[in-house]
DNA sequence: GGTATTTATATTGTGTACAATTTAATTGTA
DNA sequence: TACAATTAAATTGTACACAATATAAATACC
């Protein structure tokens, strides 16, 4: 009985567990760098289109602005990207990286690959694993996808 | 170039995302409880096993005693829980639901089933994703796994 | 039996996440 | 063109996560 409270029956608990776990996996390769996994994903979302509003970062991270806005300033302080009030709309807030943030690239190349190892599956399931979190990440209801 | 930084060629990324995602689900269906998504898998968990120490709870959550310390001494404040010094050895600390740690389960029987319904998954993606995420979680580097 | 080591929690400090609200700018509309 | 509604960021407040350290109890070992 009481199948569907089981911890092992839920989706949720093994993806927030996971996530976790993934996340951890990358923070002793950051620590050098003095970054943070957050970070991390700001740089790729920047490093792929930069020079843009805080709200595509938002909606691409699926992060809201009371996460980025502090995060950004942090990185801004460090000398990794400037934020700048657009001329057209005073309500956007450009995000572009300097030249410091565009060549942390070269330092985190192989990063992905090393934490790739850390996980076994195979490439079909990792292929698998991937396509079923995007499903329910695009998903209608939330975050506008 | 440069395809292994793309965010969309991450596991990582979707994995973080999705379990954000999914937390925010039930975050709704929690707030009339009172309840927070970490304190639900901690019933979660206390509802299988009960009246067991803190390092059991660790173990099972993937989570440190400096998150589920505080968490637990709320958890007792609220009258959901008591925590016990154990005669046997003074160093564990046995955690025990009380009536209204118990009686809370009939309350929240059918969420994971809405939840579930907000998920677009076939009854055999779930299983598959489930069974992948298992299978990276329980891998033997971290956790003692 | 006394000391070093290990173990179980607790504490401290830093960094997210996100709901809710605020502020300021822009757009829609009578 | 005033004025309401909307939008983009920022702010505030609460709740995790987790690394690093501290504390105290138990065990190991000489």
């Amino acid at each position: 009985m009481d199948e569907q409270l089981r911890l092992e029956n839920q989706l949720c608990f093994p993806l927030y567990a996971c996530a976790r776990k993934i996340t951890s996996l990358y923070t002793p390769m950051f620590k050098p760098l003095g970054l943070t996994y957050t970070q991390y994903i700001v740089f790729l979302a920047l490093w792929e289109h930069d020079n843009v509003p805080v709200s595509d970062l938002c909606h691409r991270l699926y992060l809201d602005s009371g996460t980025l806005t502090p995060l950004l300033k942090k990185m801004e302080q460090e000398g990794y990207l400037t934020r700048t009030r657009s001329k057209e709309d005073e309500r956007v807030v450009n995000i572009r990286l300097t030249e410091k943030g565009i060549a942390l690239k070269d330092q985190v190349q192989d990063i992905p690959m090393q934490v790739g190892n850390c996980i076994r599956l195979s490439p079909e399931e990792a292929f698998t694993l991937h396509t079923l979190l995007y499903k329910v990440l695009e998903q209608e209801e939330a975050y506008g996808g």
